[in-house]
RNA sequence: GGAGAGAUACCCAAGUUGGCUGAAGGGGCGGGUUUGCUAAACCUGUAGUAGGGGAUCUCCCCCUAGCGAGGGUUCGAAUCCCUCUCUCUCCGCCA
């Protein structure tokens, strides 16, 4: 959520920047909404000014027995009016309201023009591609094979896109899982929790989810939960409606979680191998930081992101993401790509952003500044540390020999309980 | 799932015959007096916030809202009515 103050002031140059996003966005709806808003605010609170005011009249004079018929009957008028003001006032504030809420985050300067992913800048790249003197097989096949990744079985069970992970390959999940947080915990210093898995509609809302995502998400039918599609909704909202006092700054929380996606718009895509699935495991990490340092943050952040990889001993590519690909929440955000040969590209896992006080606005995200003086609004930022799943994927396919065998990072074996081979 | 109890400012806690109570009283925190320092005592200040307006526009003034949330009754609601959420206790069930 954009303030609406800095909207008012700024409504030509806020809509030159979001173009950067989408060419035809408007905001000039805005201008006319806001006026009326602001009128019938005006005359409403005038109203109500002078209801509290004869209304003290009233209490006096009957407290001294004196009659007040004339001056209540003149308020039953004014009541009556303040009803009608507030009828359409808020009829207008929630056009107003919903017109905001779709309105996305302002990208910061640097945010390359762009309509999709094709369009995003490869800013750094860690190790060459992997080169096999052999035909390389796609993990989907290699896990088959190997018995450690089951797609048939789970469809029979849950349904498409849905697979068991088996035998070293659930253990590889769960050692990667295990070695990430670890990771992050000891030396990114983070704090790591367990979060519901599920999370109401205000939460959602307040990370930018809903209004616009919503058929990307499950819904459970019978409370109207939603199954969260990553464990940013959790995490960032875990502080919701709080103020944090600045010494406290800047918070990191990391956890695991499963992630749920409906996949709604993916028909076709990715459809073999485990790289797009309606449940999948990641570690994520979230920043809330003081304004000023949210910038600086996200460098450290997409580093602590890009560690996993290396420590890993996997090829990766870092990318900006141009104007059209960016998150709706997001003023920046990088992705970090790993080589997957069976696609033979870069495919992402993992995306770090500024949030910039987008979130923390909706969300009510304040902290107190040390030296005193008004709360505001911190900033607040998210990585993928990584995503587990994909991980996995390219672990198998860039690790693979030509016997078929699948080579265990040396910074897992102690997480495998000592398994250095698959096969 | 059944039966009760509750939600008031940073915390605890009064206030439910509707009207100088936007909120008593504690505690805590800020400032001050006394004091060689500490402690203690005394005095004093303590809605944060959201929205709107004004200004000598980084911090000042005015107004509106705000006693779990949302509606309603009334000239006027913390107080009366309805709906919802959450917390606690007991019973049942359960990983």
């Amino acid at each position: 959520m954009l303030d609406h103050r800095m909207l008012r002031e700024n409504l030509e140059h806020c809509n030159q920047r979001l173009r950067v996003r989408d060419p035809e966005l408007d905001l000039s709806p805005f201008r006319d909404l806001d006026q009326k808003r602001r009128q019938l605010l005006q005359e409403e609170e005038n109203l109500k000014k002078e209801r509290n005011q004869v209304s003290q009249e009233i209490a006096r004079a009957k407290r001294e027995g004196e009659e007040a018929g004339d001056k209540i009957e003149e308020m039953q008028r004014v009541a009556g009016r303040i009803k009608e003001l507030e009828t359409e006032r808020r009829e207008v504030e929630k056009e107003w309201q919903e017109f905001l809420d779709w309105i996305p985050n302002i990208p910061a300067e640097g945010v390359p023009p762009g309509a999709d992913e094709e369009e995003n800048q490869e800013v750094k790249r860690w190790k060459e591609p992997t080169s096999f003197a052999f035909e390389p097989l796609p993990h989907w096949e290699l896990g088959e094979k190997l018995d450690i990744i089951d797609s048939r079985r789970g469809s029979k069970v849950a349904g498409s896109r849905f697979y068991f992970m088996k035998n070293e390959g659930a253990l590889l999940e769960r050692a990667l899982t295990n070695f990430f947080l670890d990771y992050h915990r000891r030396h990114h210093s983070y704090r790591e929790v367990v979060p519901p898995f599920m999370a109401n509609r205000d939460s959602m809302f307040g990370v930018g989810q809903l209004p616009k995502f919503e058929e990307d998400m499950f819904r459970v039918e019978n409370n109207g939960f939603y199954l969260i599609p990553t464990a940013e909704v959790p995490l960032t909202n875990l502080h919701r409606d709080e103020i944090l006092e600045e010494e406290e700054l800047p918070v990191k929380i990391c956890s695991y979680s499963p992630c749920f996606r409906a996949e709604a718009g993916a028909h076709g895509r990715d459809t073999r191998g485990i790289i797009r699935q309606h449940q999948f495991n990641k570690v994520e990490l979230v920043n809330l930081v003081h304004p000023d340092q949210s910038f600086a943050q996200l460098e450290i952040l997409v580093g602590e992101a890009e560690k996993m990889l290396e420590l890993l001993e996997l090829p990766y590519r870092r990318v900006v993401l141009c104007g059209g690909d960016l998150g709706f929440a997001s003023a920046y955000t990088y992705d970090l790509e790993v080589w997957l040969p069976s696609s033979d590209k870069y495919r992402e896992v993992s995306s770090c952003s500024n949030f910039t006080d987008f979130q923390a606005r909706r969300i009510g995200l304040r902290f107190r500044p040390a030296e005193g003086g008004r709360s505001q609004f911190l900033h607040s930022l998210n990585g993928s540390g990584l995503a587990v799943g994909r991980t996995v994927a390219a672990i198998i396919e860039n690790f693979q020999d030509e016997k078929g065998q699948v080579h265990i990072p040396p910074v897992l074996h102690d997480y495998m309980g000592g398994v250095k081979i698959i096969g």
